[in-house]
Order: C-alpha cells, then sequence, then structure tokens
DNA sequence: ATCTTTATGGACCTATAATATCCATAATAG
DNA sequence: CTATTATGGATATTATAGGTCCATAAAGAT
C-alpha cells in the first residue's frame, strides 16, 4: 500500500520529532530544581521515547552549551544556563541546523542566468551573488520570510512559557 | 562513507526542490506573453529537471488553480490567474502541503498530561485541545512562528518580484 | 581499589519521504 | 488521421529521519 505522486502524502517542511523532544526536555530541565540533575531514564520515560535516541539529542544540546551533562551515580542533564537566556530559536537551532531554510537549486540553470541578465554583460554572473546590493529577488523573498520566523522564535524564551502557563491556569 | 549521527547532516526544516522548481517555473510563466502557451520541455529545459518530474509539480499547480493546460500541438501552460494575485504562499502550499510546521508528537506522553494538570482533574485530558481558551503554549508559540512566516509570504507576489526586477535593475 | 551508575559516541539498522524515470492514455490542433 | 502535448499510474533510487546496540569513559558510592 504505497502512496503514489498524485496522491503525493506531502509532509515536507515540517520540524522533525527530535526539535519536539529536544524542547520538551529543556522545559523539564527547566522546572526541576537548582543544581539536581535529570537522568536520561526520567526525561525518555516522560517523553516516550527510547534512551539511546534522546541521549543523542541531549549530547547535541550539551555541545551548543544548552545544557550540561554529568557522568557517574547521581548524575544526569541540568540547565548550562538561566531558561530566561534559552529562545525556542537557540533549542530549535540545534537540531535543525543553521542552514537557510531557502536553497537556490541550480545557480548553473538558463533562468538563473536570464534573472541576472539585464546587466550581466559587464560582469561574470556569478560574482552577483557576492554583492549584497544586487541580490536575487527570489531569493531575498524566501529569506525574508525564515527571519519572520526566526525572530519570532528569537523573542520566545522558555522561561516565558513557564511563566505563562503558571499564571494563566487555563481560564476556562 | 556514510554520515553517522554525531556528524549528523542536519538538512532538516528545508524547502524541498520542488519547492524552487514551481517557484521559478511560475515566474518564467508570468513573463510570457499573455495567450501563449509554454510547454513543459521549454519549461525543464529552462529549469535543469527533467520534463517526467516537473510535470507531476505543474499538474499539482494546475488542480489547485494556479495555472492552466491545455494538451495537444502548440498545447501548454499558462497562468489561470494574474501573477498579481499569486502569493509565494499559494504556489509553496501546493508542493509543501498544509499541514501546521510543528505537530505535538505525543499527546498520550506524561508531559502533556503535566502542562494539563491545573485543572485536569475534572475533565478529560484530550478535550483540552478542542477549546481556543486553553492552549499549549509550546505549541502556541511555535504555531505562532509559523503565522509569521506564512504572513509574510502572502504579502509577496509574483508580481511583486518582477515588478522590482524590473525597476530596481541592480542598481550598482 | 572496586563496583555501580550514568553519559558518550561509533556502528549499524529500518522506515519513509524526496526525487526521478517510464509508459500507456487522453486530449487537442492541424 | 496524425503529430503533439499533458496526465496519471507504477516503479525505482537515494537521502534523511528515526531508532537500536554496545563498548568506553567518567564520577560517586562502598
Ligand atoms: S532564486 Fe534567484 S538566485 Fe536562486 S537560482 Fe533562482 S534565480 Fe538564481
Ligand atoms: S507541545 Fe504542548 S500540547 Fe503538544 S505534546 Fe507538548 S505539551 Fe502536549
Amino acid at each position: 500500500m504505497k502512496l503514489y505522486f498524485n496522491r503525493w502524502k506531502v509532509l515536507l517542511m515540517q520540524f522533525s520529532k527530535s526539535t519536539g523532544y529536544a524542547l520538551h526536555a529543556i522545559i523539564h530541565l527547566a522546572r526541576a530544581e537548582r543544581g539536581h540533575h535529570v537522568g536520561i531514564k526520567e526525561l525518555a520515560a516522560l517523553l516516550g521515547v527510547s534512551e539511546s535516541y534522546l541521549s543523542k539529542i541531549m549530547s547535541k544540546l550539551r555541545q551548543d552549551g544548552i545544557v550540561r551533562a554529568m557522568t557517574g551515580a547521581s548524575g544526569g542533564y541540568e540547565l548550562a544556563k538561566s531558561a530566561k537566556l534559552i529562545t525556542f530559536f537557540d533549542v530549535i537551532q540545534v537540531v535543525e541546523g543553521r542552514q537557510t531554510m531557502y536553497e537556490c537549486f541550480n545557480m548553473d540553470s538558463l533562468q538563473h542566468q536570464l534573472f541576472f541578465e539585464s546587466e550581466a554583460q559587464a560582469s561574470d554572473p556569478s560574482e552577483h551573488h557576492e554583492g549584497q546590493n544586487c541580490e536575487c529577488l527570489v531569493k531575498k523573498v524566501m529569506d525574508g520570510a525564515e527571519q519572520q520566523m526566526v525572530h519570532y522564535l528569537q523573542q520566545h524564551t522558555i522561561q516565558g512559557v513557564l511563566d505563562s502557563a503558571a499564571s494563566k491556569k487555563c481560564t476556562k
């Protein structure tokens, strides 16, 4: 029972499950008391994911300075800095990477060259991407869209979510 | 030569190449004269992609009312509406789908329930997602971020890019 | 010192989405 | 009727997401 192109199971352009795991793990750490280490066992059980897999994600978070880890008995993870200083973007970036969301698929394509034909006679086409003053508008719009999202994610911290949750209390 | 987890080739959260193809194809159609049909051969050659593959994408664009198609000799594609009325979002949505970018990975997880523990004693947990007034803040931030991007993409039309390209002329 | 607990990182595996090709069929102009 | 062009089904290929297993290292407890 495979799904074919016309019935395309379009799932693209989604955050990975790993991002969800990372966010929820961080939030749990933020709720723990200062100085207390939370083990991978506890985290994995909480999120309903295997310890092996989650440990890979936690390890990346450690390498990026979001959390601290300690081995040995009564070891585990804790936040490396205040939850006020950890934005959604920080966490997401660790898992999803740092490339731009839209990459030009073919700079050698005929159309790409046509896009710069206006005054491409004088200089060589590849040079046009260096200077900031002469950028392709397609790419510009796509990058602009990404920036909108990034900016929003940079403005929302883990602490912010905790605070709102505490104060709001789901007013029904 | 495989890449392993620690060297994760993080490419996630990117627009697909298909989106690039779709956008560039639409732009080419917008530049063509009114009433003229552009064949898949021309488009595929222009973008440097196979005719078979591009035709799938064009077919989806047709189903969504972005372009019109005509079979037979001197057939091909043309825009179904003015380029002023086609936003980046319209095109992207066809290829990338319509789901939200962040999907909750596990509503049965212990943490999800903890998040709603505040007043979850009275009613059942699954009901909390129905009402708009009591939404999870993690999900809310993620959806908010998506909305920022979507809104931006909805404000930029294909015609807008063509106009800017014509007027600006890469002022060096 | 030795044992136990816990994180780390390498190698491997599997499922699925993204990308691509081939071909039979339908529709249209001339 | 014929040449041309889009359509859609079936299939193949490749890359990535998602997940497992195990040997090793580090740190606390005995
Ligand atoms: S988006 Fe612009 S710069 Fe990128 S390939 Fe297309 S025409 Fe070239
Ligand atoms: S993001 Fe919120 S609603 Fe979604 S699974 Fe996590 S706690 Fe539940």
